[in-house]
Order: C-alpha cells, then structure tokens, then sequence
DNA sequence: ATTTATTAACTGAACATTCATTTAATTAAA
DNA sequence: TTTAATTAAATGAATGTTCAGTTAATAAAT
C-alpha cells in the first residue's frame, strides 16, 4: 500500500526538502523562494525545515551540496562514454555540446545559483570545486588520448580550461541569439571551432 | 553648490530610481532587493516609487532596459576603437576579451538578471534584442574586415555568434577555474583560440 | 515480552519585521 | 490655478525564526 508514511527520517525528509527547494526556485526564482513554500509543498510545517537547516542560508548551501554532486555524478557518466578508439578527441570534445550535457540541470536554477556565487563564500567555494573536479577529469582524457594518438598537445590543463570556457558560453548563452531551425548546425559548428581552438593551441 | 535639491521632476527621479535598485540588487541579490530598501537609500517614500513604477515588475523591467542601453552603448564605443588598418580582425577580438568588456558590467548583476529571464517574457525580450544588435555590429565589422584583407569567411554571421558565444562563457566563468596569476596568460590563449576557431570556420 | 527511558520527528502558535501596494492628503513648481 | 511630486497612513499577506509542546520510533531494562 502507498500510503503517506508519515514519520520519516532525517536521511529522506532533508534531501527531500533540498529537492523541494529546488523546485520551488525553478518555478518562482530565487527572490520568489521562500521557506513557507517549500513546507506548503511538502504538506509539513515551516519549523521542521528550520529544524533541520536552523536558517534559509544553510538550506541554500545544502542546495547547492546537491545540485553539484549531482554534476559530479553526471560528469563521470558522460566522460567515460567516450571510449571509442579512433576519433576520441572528437567525441569528447561533442560531449560538451550534447543535448544529454546541456540538459544536465535547469539554466534558470544555474544563473540563480551563479548569482549567489559573489556574496556566498560558501557557494563560490563550492562552484570552484565542482569546475576543479571537471578539469581534472578532461585533462585525465586528454592525457589518455594524447598518448595514444600522435597528437600533441602542449598544456592538457589549458586545453580543458578552453574548453569549459566554449561550452559554458555556448551552454548558457546560445539560446538568446540562436534560433530554433538553426541550432543543430550552430552546435556542429561550435564542435568544429573547439576543435580548431584546441588542435591549435 | 550641491545642496540636495528636493523635488525632482520624473526624468531625473525615475532613472535615479533605478540606478538605486541596482545598487540594492548588486550588494544584497534579487532575492533581498525591495522597493523598501531602495527608497530609504534614497531619502524618499516607497510609494513614490510605485507611484512611478505602478509595481515591482515594471522596476525590474526598467532595470533591464537601463542595463541594456547602457550596454548598447559600451558596444558602439568599444568596437569603433578597432580602427587600426592591419591587423584588425585580431584587434577586434581582442576587444571582447579586454579588461573594458569584461568590467563592462557586474557578473552577480548579469546573472541576477539572467536567471529572470526564464520567467519574465519582457526580461528574455530584452536581452534577446541585445544580442540581435550585438551580432550585427559584429557582422557588420567582419564584412568589413573581410572586403579589404585578403581573408574569406564562409558566414560572418556564424562567426559573429561563435565569438559571442565564447566570450560569454570566458567572461562569465573563467573566475571559477583560472587563478590570479594566470588570468593574462589565458586572456590571450582565449584570443588564439577564439582566433583559430573563426579563421578555421 | 512488556514496560520504561531516551531520542528523533514533527506541529502549533506567536514573534517582530518586512513586504508590495492602495488610497488620500499635502506640498511645491508651472 | 492647474499639474506634478511627494508623503502619510494604513493595508493584509508573507517573511524567517523561536519556543514549547506532542507524537512516534528506538533502545534498554526488567
């Protein structure tokens, strides 16, 4: 029977309540986010979620613990994928420009979160992690594929900061200025230019 | 003298009102920005505030055109500079990536104002009519680089979108992945490779 | 196996504050 | 004297948070 369990324990009701904040912040923005709602939501009381995070500051920074861990987790996903033999440079580089990366999270709930990244230390210092931990694992391709190609590349790191650069760019921006009918080649062509800037570099 | 003229008339009170509000946004985020808190910086009553505005809404959306058309500004002024004879496809680059376009407005600011946009019509409206500017005047200094030099392009237009879509993603990010010391360095291996991508493309 | 003690989950009500907004009145400039 | 700028006063709803209490699950003792 799937009743309501009433009761349940921190281990389910504090992630849910992350995840219920999040959702709240997709659909009425990080001004429009407020305790109250996330518990209406959840059909619990406000004071269980002050319970559980003691003030709405350390609810933001528990979202953004999540949403990022879950980048991690997408992050590996994605990149081992790429194991291909032949074009692997390629196909690592149109990872970024997928369909599957772009719609890794929700570009509102990003810019809502970017836009805390100035005055929360916490979420800033978090963002860094995340970026520090997919650089690491691009330059770890690169490595493999550089090694095994004749391809040679002179520093991986920078190699992968311009990448990231490229695709957060593209990711992020695209939408404003590209049209529907026209995305599919503008995303081969921000393949083809990446690829151009790093076999360069 | 400076004395602090009482009653303003509308043409200089309403921008002065929102210059304000995006002093609020900028130190305390969307999300603690009030009509409340921008009228006590002010000296004035918050009504006076509807009274111009009607609602809060209508305030941002003036934010947003204010930003904007101050931004459309900043494009004409820094993209005329380009007017040196040889290198100039170089130069005009260059200028996206230069210190004057980076500071040419407040990331927290841009990522406030893009995480609205989701939500707001008028907000995605806007911004869109930016980049459309934006690309033409990119366009139209490609055509003009391409019809003296010797260089083709297949599609300025696509190349104006790549190098927006890369300096955005420089502009916007690189502060989470590239440290101090290394920010001139990879200024310019962003030129190389915005370069490489466009002469390639 | 049943009672007892302890911990954890959760609610209720009240808190002072702030919020955006409305309506009416007042002041100064044209 | 008409018009525009500005404030005053008041609104109800929503904000985050506190505190004291209640209910349920778990562990220990009998």
């Amino acid at each position: 029977m799937d009743t309501i369990k009433k009761r349940q324990n921190a281990g389910v009701r504090k992630p849910d309540i992350v995840r219920n904040f999040y959702q709240v912040i997709l659909e009425e923005g990080i001004e429009g986010a407020s305790i109250g709602k996330v518990a209406k939501r959840m059909g619990i009381h406000p004071s269980l979620i002050i319970h559980y995070f003691q003030n709405k500051e350390n609810l933001i920074v528990a979202l953004v613990d999540y949403i990022i861990r879950r980048a991690g987790e997408i992050y590996r996903e994605l990149i081992v994928q790429s194991g291909d033999p032949g074009t692997r440079l390629r196909s690592l580089v149109a990872i970024f420009f997928s369909e599957a990366w772009y719609g890794m999270s929700d570009l509102g709930g990003d810019f809502a979160i970017l836009s805390l990244s100035g005055r929360e230390p916490r979420v800033d210092a978090r963002l860094r992690e995340m970026y520090a931990l997919l650089k690491q694992l691009i330059v770890g391709e690169l490595e493999k594929i550089f090694k095994e190609g004749g391809i040679t590349v002179r520093d991986p790191k920078r190699a992968a900061e311009i990448i990231i650069s490229m695709y957060e760019g593209y990711r992020h921006f695209k939408h404003f200025y590209i049209e529907e009918g026209d995305a599919e080649k503008f995303r081969e062509d921000m393949i083809a230019s990446a690829m151009a800037a790093l076999t360069n570099n």
